[in-house]
RNA sequence: GGGCGAUUGGCGCAGCGGUAGCGCAGGUGCUUUACACGCACAAGGUCAGCGGUUCAAAUCCGUUAUCGCCCACCA
């Protein structure tokens, strides 16, 4: 029999067992031909990270998930394939590759567009594989054999069959709107990619100087929190029902608008509250979106005061040049010295920032591509309402309809260069332009050399279509039908509008209404183990590589799994994973166990897989003692239970039910009562051999999607009699198969025997009774089985003799009770161990007064429970016939203990 | 201004209508031939406060407090 060592080594075994799985094609949709094609297909696509990216706690977090998803499912038979990849990331990937031209003193502009783009695609062939490496050291089964980019060719023909179809649908336009203006990043951006903080700041009342006095007012106050903005004045806005102000409006007067000279109307508009502030508001319409609407309904001029990079242009006069931090400055001063600051308030308000670079978000009145959202968000909402997509946790989808409710159209177009360029062609002789899906160089209308769209779309435009162009749509859709909609989408809720909902959209508009994904499970963000989100400024990030090196990958996919909840946070605390290693050490040890006390056993019949024999059959399970029957038992209801914690997604549950299985019945108790049955030869030998393989066996099974490596290596060396080369592809237990073996019977009586060893066990510990000296011991049944009870208990003595060291063992419904002995009542037992000569019973009869006393609490209150009639009539008859037996026994119980009392 | 989550022994978490559980840490004792990354035993909680529903509430409802997250055009 192959020996293991003695602790488990994670880094010498981990990147051999990965590389055997791929090389054997595990990771493709059954490559390797152990799936059963009559079963269905299971597909889940990750969420792409970004190719600039590292691994991080949220990904190792969601990856662990999805791995143990696919991994279950697999086992299971299905046709499995989890769709790997990585997004190009515009912005981001943009950002790192301008850093590096920073870094050789370049801009873009030096390179131009074309060596920019090429500059990026080299930057992705460098480092775009990070990431890709980092989920392999995990153990992700991911089909990396055909992995996705999201500006493949066949991705971007997705995306102008998109872009071309949603324009001639009309749900693609061009519009002057205000839009978020990131001006380090010089582009755009979407609603959702502003990050909003509060901040402290002030509001700044100025004194607007009208042009002519109306009734002795010369000026009226308007409070701003940007006075720098005020260079773009073009109105002064105020409530329509505003008295203070009504004399202003009904006249029509005009403010001079200082430091600026410009004429500008003061109007009235239902925007304005009329309670904050002075009531009356600065209107600046290319640069704020509110006003922008004012702007359109009052007829207002728009005056850009800001060039791409947030600078003052020459629409700012004097203050032209000044960057909006210096012009906010020099602008308050010389409204000061001019007499035109009225006060100043403390104010808090939120202001938003870049998602990419935190910059503040400068709002900029521009032309930019806009998808209207209104019409594609309807099915999607059916789709959520009536549960072809489920989220888990439901609640999830409560914030999802609220987005999809108050949908407003996505602005798609950004300033950069890397992405999928906007395949919309302009002629400038003739004005002709169009969107086309082929690339188009002169104009259809008057053959004049055409120019296309200078602007890329939102990285998230192409990644809504991640789960069917990762598929081959719009090409070759055969793999796609087959495999459509995918199973579960797992991911992070800060995408939930992002992402999730845009897939959905999509998906349902150019997939004949099929969703994209039928469960949507948001996982809780990782925060540190204070509590605090991880961040870069923070410094607070956990490295999963380091964790992986420390710990191995499986103790950090099982500490990971076994704290996801339903609740939408986890903390983590690295130090926390010692606990898994461990748990891992204890798997380890339990097969080094195993292996050294079954090689006689009789293989001759089973499989080849453990080199022992080879007719193909599997190890069976074979009850001989009640142990054996006890722990086949307990294995069967925690295969039942496992089925219903994933299927409810509720890895935690399942992790633990797991932990609780191996460790404190298997290893705690099953392999204790196996040494003493192996001791005895014979069949009961044989039995135990069979039962601590075809246990482990299945243990290893279900706890494989968790912690592949460790089982996958222990599997191999078990002589568990399956023909199939890797536990990967070994079939998953089915709660059909196993509902055999629960037997309540046998669980109770080893739940007895238990409670037998503990108490001598408590004893030998209170009195510091060698764990040498025998005991004799007596078991007193009682209750309609009793008889049945104590048989049950005296064939149990040869474990009893190993586990507590009994001299002697008698259980009896009318046992007597020995002189000078300790009692402890557990299970329905009263067990008795003589003490005589061995301890000072002094400390006995306080122990008893206080076991006494606990017992007595819990009589009272049964007692008045079963004394209120409201109870006895309304309770449901089982909860009542138990109370009633509970009191009965605690009766007889303490009946027993003034008895034990009294002869002390 | 709305919505959501959390509040259980020193710490981290389960439980979510019928007499409070787990793991760490701490205590005591163990070279029991798989494992000290271990074994055994013991100790530790009026389940954030208040009110309600119920025969029965950590568990359901309301409310308050504290911490945290999200959404919203707070000039």
């Amino acid at each position: 029999m192959p020996e293991l060592s003695k602790n488990y080594e994670p880094s010498t075994l981990e990147s051999t067992l990965f590389e055997s799985w791929q090389a054997a094609g595990y990771f493709q949709r059954d490559a390797a031909g152990f799936a059963d094609a009559q079963l269905p297909p299971y597909t889940i696509v990750i969420p792409p990270p970004n190719v600039t990216g590292m691994l991080h706690m949220g990904h190792a977090l969601n990856n662990t998930l999805q791995d143990i998803l696919t991994r279950r499912a697999r086992m299971q038979g299905r046709p499995t394939r989890w769709v790997v990849g990585t997004d190009h990331a515009g912005i981001a990937t943009q950002n790192k590759v301008e850093q590096k031209l920073a870094g050789e003193g370049q801009t873009r502009f030096d390179l131009g567009r074309e060596a920019f783009v090429e500059a990026c695609w080299d930057w992705r062939r460098e480092y775009g594989s990070t990431i890709i490496s980092q989920l392999k050291a995990m153990g992700c089964s991911c089909d990396f054999s055909a992995e996705q980019f999201t500006m493949d060719p066949n991705y971007a023909e997705a995306i102008r069959k998109v872009f071309v179809d949603w324009y001639r649908a009309g749900l693609v336009y061009r519009g002057l709107r205000i839009i978020n203006w990131c001006p380090r990043c010089t582009t755009a951006l979407a609603d959702d990619e502003v990050e909003h903080a509060d901040v402290a700041a002030h509001l700044w009342h100025l004194r607007y100087p009208l042009v002519e006095p109306v009734g002795g007012v010369e000026y009226i106050v308007v409070a701003t929190t940007r006075p720098e903005t005020m260079l773009g004045d073009t109105g002064v806005a105020v409530n329509p029902a505003d008295e203070r102000y009504a004399a202003l409006v009904a006249a029509g007067a005009k403010v001079r608008l200082p430091l600026v000279g410009r004429e500008i109307p003061i109007f009235a508009d239902d925007y304005v509250d009329a309670s904050f502030g002075s009531g009356a508001v600065k209107v600046t319409p290319a640069h704020d979106p509110n006003d922008f609407e004012m702007g359109l309904r009052h007829d207002l001029e728009q005056i850009n005061i800001f060039t791409e990079e947030a600078v003052v242009n020459t629409n700012g006069g004097a203050f032209a040049g000044q960057t909006r931090e210096q012009a906010r400055e020099s602008v308050l001063a010389a409204l000061e010295e001019q007499g035109y600051l009225d006060h100043i308030e403390e104010h808090n308000h939120s202001v938003g920032h870049c998602y990419r670079c935190d910059t503040v978000i400068e709002p900029w009145a521009s032309e930019q591509w806009f998808v209207a959202m209104r019409q594609l968000a309807e099915p999607a909402i059916a789709a959520v309402r009536d549960g072809r997509v489920v989220f888990h946790p439901r609640r999830w989808e409560n914030v999802y309809f609220n987005w999809m409710e108050n949908i407003r159209d996505w602005c798609i177009s950004r300033q950069l260069w890397w992405g999928h360029r906007i395949p919309v062609y302009y002629c400038d002789s003739c004005g002709w332009s169009d969107a086309a899906s082929e690339d188009v160089t002169v104009c259809p209308q008057c053959g004049a050399a055409v120019r296309q769209d200078e602007d890329v779309l939102d990285t998230w435009f192409s990644s809504q279509l991640w789960p069917f162009a990762t598929q081959g749509w719009p090409q070759d859709c055969g793999d796609l039908k087959a495999n459509y909609p995918t199973q579960v989408l797992s991911t992070a809720r800060d995408i939930i509008f992002l992402w999730v909902a845009r897939m959905v959209m999509s998906s349902m508009y150019f997939l004949d209404g099929q969703v994209p994904f039928e469960d949507v499970i948001i996982h809780p963000t990782v925060l540190d183990k204070h509590g605090n989100i991880m961040s870069k400024s923070r410094g607070n990030g956990i490295d999963p590589m380091e964790l992986i090196r420390d710990f191995g990958a499986d103790a950090m996919r099982f500490g990971l799994a076994i704290q996801v909840t339903g609740t939408q946070d986890m903390k983590f605390d690295r130090e926390k994973l010692k606990v898994y290693r461990n748990f891992a050490t204890k798997i380890w040890n339990a097969a080094r166990y195993v292996l050294m006390n079954v090689e006689d056993g009789d293989w001759q019949r089973y499989g080849s897989s453990g080199g022992l024999g080879d007719t193909g059959e599997k190890v069976a399970p074979l009850a001989a003692t009640d142990a054996d029957r006890w722990i086949l038992s307990r294995l069967a209801r925690l295969v039942a239970a496992l089925e219903e914690d994933f299927s409810a997604y509720d890895f935690g549950a399942a992790a633990r039910a797991l932990y609780a299985f191996f460790w404190n019945e298997y290893c705690d108790w099953y392999i204790e009562f196996s040494k003493g049955q192996l001791a005895l030869g014979g069949q009961a030998r044989i039995a135990a051999q069979r039962n601590l393989v075809f246990v482990l066996d299945c243990a290893l099974r279900l706890l494989h999607p968790m912690m592949p490596y460790i089982t996958e290596a222990i599997w191999q060396e078990l002589p568990h009699g399956d023909c199939r080369p890797s536990l990967m592809v070994a079939a998953w237990p089915a709660p059909a198969d196993f509902a055999q073996y629960i037997d309540p019977a046998a669980e109770q009586t080893v739940d007895g025997l238990c409670a037998v060893v503990s108490a001598v066990r408590a004893v030998r510990a209170r009195y510091g009774i060698s764990p040498k000296q025998e005991l004799d011991v007596v078991v007193r049944t009682s209750g309609e089985d009793a008889a049945a009870t104590a048989a049950a208990l005296l064939a149990q003595e040869p474990q009893l003799a190993g586990l507590a060291r009994t001299a002697s063992f008698n259980a009896a419904p009318d046992a007597a009770k020995p002189e000078q002995s300790s009692v402890t009542i557990e299970q329905g037992l009263e067990i008795y161990i003589v003490l005589e000569g061995l301890v000072d019973f002094a400390a006995e009869r306080t122990r008893l007064q206080k076991e006494r006393e606990k017992k007595q609490g819990e009589l009272d209150k049964l007692s008045r429970k079963l004394a209120n009639e409201g109870f006895l009539a309304k309770a449901a008859v089982d909860v009542v016939e138990k109370a009633r037996a509970d009191a009965d026994a605690l009766a007889s119980e303490l009946a027993q203990i003034d008895e034990q009392l009294a002869s002390l």
